[in-house]
DNA sequence: ACTTGACCTAAAGTAAGGTTTAGGTCTTAT
DNA sequence: ATAAGACCTAAACCTTACTTTAGGTCAAGT
């Protein structure tokens, strides 16, 4: 059993992020002693869910649906699983996107050590688009 | 040249968001005529950055002052520089956090497949947290 | 002449996900 | 016995990135 303070330290968030997750109602179990939030272990693996959905780019709305549904009991597996999947679609297609962003990025990177050693961008600009080095090349193939 | 409707065609944005980069200040050289404005590849370009730097997950405001930078010329590369390194290493741990996230996923869509075989968790609960079977333990091992 | 359609502005409104404020209780250390 | 520190509530407020509203101009088609 912790307080809402330690929660708070263990998971490093605000005091007031705890009872607003409260106040939407995904500690349906969370126990009070004379007004006095209680986590227990129930809630702390709730909030690992919370966290979890969050970073796989749930809203708090289908988080709390996801929630109810764990309440209706085995009859909602399906339901769940179809949310877990589409969140593996979803969060699989957003990695592919990033690694294309990351390129991008790492282009840009070349780009401005280049820039800066040449001090004007011109020698660049007559590489473009597709007598990059090699290696930069891919890079800016990646990325558009 | 084109107008603010057939921009708004050909990036798939809403004519408002248009307006709205402008008075933002992104497109400091755009021509009106007759308070009606005319999109020239200047401002196309300035679109095109301002879409991939959005995707990088970059601000409003930070794309902005990146623009700045742009208009100061080649005194700015440095600070250019940086600003595509911090979102580098921004890039490159989401997509760490977003690989644990997905391992998590994936042990939930076995999870749910197994609860739905037998009818409930109870063998699942018996397994955890370290009798899994070996690929789902690895799984379960990099989600948590 | 008049309606339609594309353009314009300023300003208010929106959604998500919290955060801050103002005011209060309860326990513990000095 | 009083002050500090952790807890509580309800409600107002905040930020970002737009979107909507209300009201208006202007050119072209019927």
């Amino acid at each position: 059993m912790y307080t809402i303070g330690q929660v708070s330290e263990m998971f490093h968030l605000p005091i007031s992020t705890l009872r607003y997750y409260d106040k939407e109602g995904f500690f349906p179990n969370l126990v009070r002693k004379g007004n006095i939030r209680y986590f227990s272990d129930n809630e702390l693996e709730a909030l690992r869910i919370i966290e979890c959905l969050k970073q796989s780019g749930l809203e708090i709305k289908d988080i709390k649906q996801f929630f109810e549904w764990v309440t209706e009991g085995s009859s909602s597996y399906t339901k769940r699983k179809e949310l877990f999947e589409h969140r593996k679609a979803a969060v699989k297609e957003e990695i592919k996107q990033l690694e294309k962003t990351l390129a991008m990025l790492e282009f840009k990177c070349w780009y401005y050590d280049t820039a800066i050693a040449d001090g004007n961008e011109d020698r660049i600009n007559a590489m473009l688009p597709d007598n990059l080095p090699k290696d930069v090349q891919k890079l800016y193939n990646k990325a558009h």
